[in-house]
DNA sequence: AAGAGATTTAATCAGGTGATTAAAATTATT
DNA sequence: AATAATTTTAATCACCTGATTAAATCTCTT
């Protein structure tokens, strides 16, 4: 029986194979991957896959993981900051979201698809880093600013739900979006760069006007 | 070898798998369901499934153009409508959309997971009613509102997206939001129902302020 | 009751897929 | 060069899955 290999030393090999297996998973799902498409994409072999791994669950599991916590720990990191202001919050996370989306097109359907495939399994992930609603610096910005009349009193999570749905909607949608208005890839991304500085002005369109 | 049997009068069956395929596929997606899924859902048995549908494609395809063509059908008949205003045919669509989407819920998901799984494919069945955009009369009203000044000269598509964006990206993201936020799916649908009267009060200031 | 059509049963098939293994070959380390 | 670690090869397993088939059973109509 081998050794499990120095993962340190390794770091590259089994970087690559998790990279590999990131852009098939995403592109196709779960269900969908044969852990062989995973070795020809890595450009290894089918048993070294599952020598460094395991099984093609463990690596899904890993890689989401990853997603998750990086997708949550960038968010926070804006969203805690007590040194911006709320429409700064806004603004900045918008610009992170798209920046990264334009990197990562598929990545928001291939998590909300699995999410909904399973979504038992991933809640124990999600759970991780709960942070309690109240502690969320944000939140007590945005209280103090209804509070003080100076925001209105709309249900703050349809603010965020406009927020998330024009700027992450548009990638998950793209194919289809493409497909029905003929425009293309470079297109749709300098659509996506221009909605950087519009959504902001919108939300807060839609934030005085209520 | 048996003749296909008279769809005409079995249509209640027929009916049924197609049904109890429409769940599975829509909750699963294509890769993640078995055959023999569909056969459980719907009450009959493996063999039935095949008799009456060839094969798990054949099935699959008929479920997706069928949603593919109501989908396309209905929005249509909003949008050709020559007796409505522009503001009209905005809530209309949402008020509609609305509606449909708390009836599938998992509609969108498995429409836009599989379009961007096989999107080749599926460009053909999306092919089917293609319209020519100067065609279409929410296109000419919005024109005539544009050359009068009466709308801003913003990219139309931008519009588009933020309705479908708000519109359809919440219930994408129901699991997801239900998990963090903790409301209910009776919680949820209320805060969609009031959307249907929020989101074009919401469209039109972001209209009028740029 | 007879007969036609609908549905089930049960068995089978071929191919795909996740996973494991031992040995050989390659590469890196000392 | 010798040794250790990494990767490949190739074969194999057990299981799953889509699909087919023939015969048996059931259901309904007439």
């Amino acid at each position: 029986m081998k050794i499990q290999p120095e993962i340190e030393l390794n770091a590259t090999t089994e970087e690559k194979i998790k990279e590999a297996a990131r852009r098939v998973f995403t592109s196709k799902g779960y269900a969908a991957t044969r852990t062989r498409d995973i070795a020809e994409e890595s450009g290894y072999n089918l048993a070294l896959i599952n020598y460094y791994f395991r099984s093609k669950e463990k690596l899904f599991d890993i890689i989401m993981l990853e997603h998750l916590q990086l997708f949550i720990h960038s968010v926070m990191g804006i969203v805690n900051d007590p040194e911006t202001s709320v429409h700064e919050k806004i603004e900045l996370l918008i610009s992170h979201y798209i920046d990264m989306l334009i990197k990562n097109p598929d990545l928001p359907l291939f998590v909300l698809s699995e999410i909904n495939a399973n979504p038992v399994k991933l809640a124990a992930k999600l759970g991780f880093g709960h942070v309690e609603r109240g502690n969320i610096y944000l939140v007590k910005q945005w209280k103090e600013l209804t509070a003080a009349k100076i925001l209105p009193n709309v249900n703050p999570l349809h603010i965020l739900m406009n927020v998330l749905s024009m700027t992450i909607f548009p990638f998950v949608a793209s194919p289809l979006l493409r497909n029905r208005t003929g425009i293309s890839q470079e297109e749709f991304n300098k659509l996506m760069l221009e909605r950087k500085k519009l959504i902001p002005v919108w939300i807060n369109a839609m934030i005085t006007t209520s």
